[in-house]
DNA sequence: TAATAAAGTTAGATAAGCCTAACTTTAAAT
DNA sequence: ATTTAAAGTTAGGCTTATCTAACTTTATTA
């Protein structure tokens, strides 16, 4: 299971996968089109790289069939999903990074390859169970714990929930929500919300704020 | 000085010719073929890439001329051996690598592009003024303090020195070095020495050891 | 169900880094 | 100083990952 030599390139092929079936709960498959806007590649290009992958054994595909991961596929695509999640808990933790900073670099450490690196910073780091954006890191073997999730949006009104997610990763986004003051763990209570132009009006530390659903739909909450 | 996109190939090339010009002190231009040994590629590919360096005014050449870094060529090569030697460090100062453990590691990791990131580590590290192998690393301006520093084996026999550094940094020398006890800053004294071979017979810690030219070759002393 | 749209595939190009084989220039040695 | 050896260069090919443009298959919809 180790010493699989992926390259850069079909490591992030994995990445996308992981994101868009075993992430995204209810769809195990992909189509040749979806994966390459979530690569920002041309549909030509990953069709090459699909061959390759298969020829590889790590995703099951036919000619004009669906994608999905083998489980070696999704054994590797997992590994870099962690190590990805544990190197943006280090900058925050240990270099004083601010979570709206961490993603590009953490683009880059996530294709380290040196199992007693990740395993040695997971130990440094604690064995954290969530990276900065409130997402849940896989462990050693792989596994993951999905937890079910609402988005913002989704909170009737009245109701009050607890932020435990960003799912937007940007930096754009996370300084905006910096800006409401807003941190994994803040409370938000949903004052009310206009029918005409879909905006929430957000209660949070007595203040209100109003919120597009848009930006809604990027926050997790329980 | 910041911003030039420089490949990973790229990076390799200047780190090269910073080892065999700026840190081989007495040196500063070196041949194609010399450079292609370095690199551990053929001697056409370096011919290709030195077109590609001195286009971006890395590097001073002209057609069956010598190679020599230019002033931008050089802050780029020192700062991915500052980073080089950074990582090193922190991974045996803050992830109980041991020294022998580190190169390879390293060698993917001084290629990540982050200004911040690497300052920040320099920081968590306390500003570290050598790497585990007892190098300098440079400063964040590029700055290296290269100091005078004589093998083991030109040390004269009845002498006593203090091991500063070793020039090989394989993990096969690493370990052999280990095997004998000795580490950076351990005291030798040159017992005597065989004319015919060449061995070399040192007390270390009141205990003998036998080694070859070549071992002592690759440790540094003062 | 036949036409059309969407999704997927193929062929042919390009750029980066690498190679081998053949050639040219410079340096060394008799 | 001429020959030979060493160093350096060029031309042409290969692989990986990408592209565009044209084509095929599958899905949708009138």
């Amino acid at each position: 299971m180790e010493d699989l030599h992926l390259s850069f390139t079909e490591e992030n092929y994995l990445k996308s996968l992981i994101h868009l079936t075993v992430l995204s709960l209810a769809k195990i498959e992909v189509g040749t089109n979806e994966l390459a806007v979530n690569l920002n590649v041309k549909p030509a290009t990953v069709n090459d790289m699909l061959k390759k992958l298969k020829e590889k054994k790590l995703i099951n595909y036919e000619r004009y069939g669906k994608i999905s991961l083998t489980e070696i596929g999704r054994l590797a695509g997992m590994e870099v999903l962690r190590k990805h999640r544990l190197w943006e808990t280090f900058l925050v933790e240990k270099l004083d990074f601010s979570w709206d900073e961490v993603h590009e670099v953490a683009e880059q450490l996530e294709h380290i390859h040196s199992r007693k690196l990740i395993d040695r910073l997971d130990s440094l780091l604690d064995f954290p169970k969530f990276d900065p954006h409130g997402d849940p890191i896989p462990n050693a073997k792989g596994e993951i714990e999905i937890l079910t999730r609402k988005t913002l949006n989704e909170i009737e009104i009245g109701e009050k929930c607890r932020l435990v997610a960003v799912k937007d990763n940007s930096s754009a986004f996370l300084q905006y929500v910096n800006k409401l003051g807003l941190t994994i763990g803040s409370e938000i209570e949903i004052a009310s919300k206009e029918i005409y132009d879909e905006l929430l009006h957000l209660i949070i530390d007595d203040q209100t704020f109003t919120v597009s659903k848009k930006f809604a739909e990027n926050l997790f909450v329980v």
